[in-house]
DNA sequence: CACGATCTGGTAATGATATAACACTCCATC
DNA sequence: GATGGAGTGTTATATCATTACCAGATCGTG
């Protein structure tokens, strides 16, 4: 049965992030709370630039926003800093094809079995559940005696709405 | 029914090179022959330091060991550009979650659907085969309306050797 | 052969991503 | 109030990748 938002795809047009980000401080606060982790000014900061949208940016990306947004500039290494943190506390993933990050909006078990759709014209990142996915790629480890430490599965592509756009354009 | 050598899993540690790189020296002949692109002396170097190992190595590596075994030192945009086609030809493959590239010991087609097994210990990697897998992962996208244009699967861990040694020093 | 189209790779500069090393502050704890 | 660990700042550097431009090689065609 759908619970009361259960999607995690590519959020429509009008899609107003704010409660995204009120959610995913929520469970920010409990993630880092429950880890012993201190969800610091700078992580939260950081955290707020991934979250308040649904795609994946890069380290620098940050940098320069967190620079329009706030006092003076941060060298990489301390977004890095906040990144680790945060990708360690679970609440937000590396988008590897892409050295980007982005925000988890689907809480999920830590052991992440999720498959990721990254659109490659929108930068949109969506993560759905894949547990028969993971067991398969995992089974096929163990068989070659290969022991799993983390398991990636991205798919690249176009979401429905930039595949659509394009369509039209190739039309005209 | 096993073949001759169907082993695209982890090399025994003894093992000789000479016969494989041999073999992916014919396969790239062959491989950039269909496509009406051309094999020359710097792809071939290029694709020879890459085969000589069953390792993934960054592209800065490449230029060290070329530089040391070769005359003057390349500009990185030659190995890219080298890269470049050996990836197009099939020849080499990506390891994104490492941003290196290790060649293809195990022919198979265009498009590619293997689980590349990648040992963070010794860099070794493996491409095992995994229809399965890959049909899966089109039919969970093609249910969020996403149109597909490259599925990428890693697994990042140990191999069996590296996981008996690291297993031996913690008992240590 | 002469011509132009295309491919290849050299040179130089730059952009993009990520980490190392070390110092200081803050704060919990003893 | 001494100690120690976590977090962050500062500076420098390592690593990964591309853009711009040009010279020479190669090849199909008239």
């Amino acid at each position: 049965m759908p619970s009361k938002r259960p999607d995690t795809r590519f959020p429509p047009p009008g899609h107003d992030h704010a409660p995204c980000v009120e959610d995913m401080l929520a469970r920010a606060d409990q993630a880092f709370a429950t880890r012993g982790m201190r969800l610091t000014p700078l992580r939260r900061r950081v955290l707020e630039n991934i979250a308040g949208s649904h795609t994946a940016v890069g380290a620098y990306d940050l940098l320069d926003r967190l620079a329009r947004s706030g006092e003076r500039r941060l060298a990489p290494i301390s977004v890095y800093r906040a990144l680790d943190s945060l990708v360690e506390a679970g609440i937000v993933h590396r988008l590897e094809s892409r050295n980007a990050f982005f925000a988890c909006h689907a809480p999920h078990a830590s052991d992440r079995r999720q498959v990721v759709l990254a659109c490659e014209f929108c930068a949109t990142v969506a993560e759905i559940s894949g547990e028969a996915i993971f067991k398969g790629i995992a089974a096929m480890a163990r068989a070659a005696a290969f022991k799993t430490e983390r398991t990636l599965v991205e798919v690249i592509g176009a979401c429905a709405r930039c595949a659509a756009d394009r369509e039209a354009m190739t039309d005209a």
